[in-house]
DNA sequence: TGGCACCGAGGAATCGGTTCACGCAACGGC
DNA sequence: GCCGTTGCGTGAACCGATTCCTCGGTGCCA
């Protein structure tokens, strides 16, 4: 049924070897047999098998791509940028979801599903606790990270505490002192990211000495509703805060309706600022550090790409700027003469 | 380096064709012949070469799953939830963009990127019209599609038409009359769904025997800030509509906010329903036809497996129900008194 | 007891490329 | 005119499974 290299061979009249060369664009092949190579197998309507390719090579041209999840909006744009590297690089991309291997047990471990199978792996923002991690990074192959700082692979991130400070000493150039904070979560397993950004919140206020309440710190969960409560919480306060820094947008947006439910305007009432650059945030007018998320995906690809083609190349980590973008859910506090921003990358 | 299967042969002491049944579950071995050959290949930390049983069989294990966009809401929904039927059935999922060939031209073809790399394919959303479509097809595999019917592979969609008129029903169901809607584009290829959402709509509108203007109809181009500009251009009509109907939720949002910016309130001065069930609908407070758009990833994806297993087993296409979420943004008409609804599926 | 079906297992061909080692010719330099 | 390169190309040995065919032994039935 199938074309084989030994058909292309016959047909133009050389060995399968040439054949083999002449199509990958090896050297040691004339010119004219390379043409008419081309030519005959394109008349064959000739497709290279590529399962014979990788078992006779050893090289599998594929990537994995290993996510903890695939439709929020941070991961989904990761891999659209990761994607199209790896389309023109005429590599196959498997992926692979990390899941919650707690609650369906029956779901096999990723590690490995993916020994002998894929020549790389390009890990997005699992968290470091995650056990199945070790599992990956003990598989010792060619690997690159996103938004996950860990021994065990160079990473592109943005500097997520450079982030922080960025958004903080926008609230706090804009007068504010009483500043809450919405965060993770104070057990779970956190992302690198948010540690950073937290170490990034401290920073700027200890450099501003302003003195950190923390009765103005709340936790939610990287969700919209988990933002939303905590917004709800920090508002009850008996002595609320008059702007809010939530350590991702999602926390935000419900930040933001918390306050709407309040009868607050935010960026008058209360000033809410985030981190991530999510598509929403536009349309819902949030001030927020934009990190460029679908390069963060293709700069870790272009990078794993360039660690197995150079082999030896020590793997570099990489942190990409990230830029504020002022929206109308900040303002300056009531009473304050807003002073020339002095933000900076 | 890589322990083969010989080497699990020999140290169990049976042939390699032994091993290869052993291991994979089938019959003819004895009992404890394929528990000593399971307990030597963990013991050797086995791993089974892909590339050589492919080679050898003849099938490749894996998935290609084709799609138009990535980090959009609905397709990597769908692909999440096909991600988590494929990895519980270890079928490797490769992830293909079909892009905008147009632009980029020296991005290759998916269709010949496909050949004998795959097994089965599922499609998501793509054009009717994309001529990639056309080549996909002619691949002539296993293939299933989500969102878009097409001769040339059974399909599992929700009902467009019927949740169009649902949405309409409800809109005629509060007193309104003047409709307005907001489709994609007059021009573009459109998607199936684009076709009988504004067929539904027609159908819900004459059996109300309500005339249809015209007038009001806009075009979003199925992006937020097309349905802000579409919802903008209906209120500066001379009459503008009391109710919108957006066929997707996206532009349901750019209306939503076009109504804020003329300080008009969702759900009392104009209403607004859209279609989809976006993550954000809820957030926003969007009425909404909800479409189960992981379940239609898992359905296609098991479909799919399914056909791959029975082989001639005529592949059917399948149709999921949709239900109307009825939240702020829809109201009854100035002066009417909303009628116990009606709305069925 | 002979014949037959069936089970467990092995030998070896096969899948379709890649690549190593080597052959042959032409060519340039001395 | 000889030798060392360099450029093209071939033959054949892999890569590591799968699977068809064969075969001995056992249990069952006639």
């Amino acid at each position: 049924m199938g074309i084989t290299i030994r058909d292309v061979a016959e047909e133009s009249g050389v060995s399968t070897a040439t054949v083999s060369r002449a199509l990958r664009g090896l050297p040691n092949v004339d010119k004219r047999t390379r043409a008419r190579v081309q030519r005959v197998a394109a008349e064959l309507d000739y497709v290279i098998s590529p399962s014979a390719s990788r078992l006779a090579s050893g090289r599998t041209g594929s990537i994995a791509v290993v996510t903890p999840y695939i439709a929020r909006w941070f991961f989904s744009t990761v891999l659209s940028g990761v994607e199209s590297v790896l389309h023109t690089a005429d590599m196959d991309l498997l992926l692979t979801c990390i899941g919650d291997h707690s609650n369906s047990p029956q779901r096999s471990l990723v590690a490995p599903r993916l020994r002998r199978r894929v020549d790389g792996m390009l890990i997005i923002a699992v968290p470091p606790a995650d056990p199945q991690l070790q599992d990956l990074i003990a598989l010792d192959m060619p690997t690159s990270m996103i938004g996950l700082t860990t021994a065990g692979g160079p990473s592109v991130t943005i500097d997520d505490v450079a982030a922080a400070r960025l958004a903080t000493q926008h609230l706090i150039n804009l007068g504010h002192t009483r500043i809450g904070t919405i965060s993770g979560s104070p057990s779970q397993t956190p992302f690198t990211a948010e540690f950073d950004r937290e170490a990034g919140f401290a920073q700027a206020m200890s450099e501003a000495n302003i003195q950190v309440d923390p009765m103005l710190e709340a936790y939610g969960h990287f969700s919209i509703e988990g933002g939303e409560a905590a917004m709800t919480a920090l508002l009850t306060q008996a002595q609320p805060p008059t702007a809010v820094f939530a350590l991702s947008d999602e926390m935000a947006f419900g930040a933001l309706r918390a306050l709407r439910a309040h009868d607050l305007q935010p960026g008058k009432d209360v000033s809410v600022v985030g981190v991530d650059g999510h598509d929403m945030a536009e349309y819902l007018g949030l001030t927020t550090v934009v990190q460029p998320v679908v390069e963060l995906g293709r700069i870790a690809a272009e990078s794993l790409l360039a660690q197995m083609r150079e082999g030896a190349a020590q793997p570099e980590s990489t942190q990409v700027a990230t830029q504020l973008v002022v929206r109308g859910s900040t303002g300056p506090v009531a009473g304050h003469r807003s002073t020339p921003s002095k933000d900076a990358r």
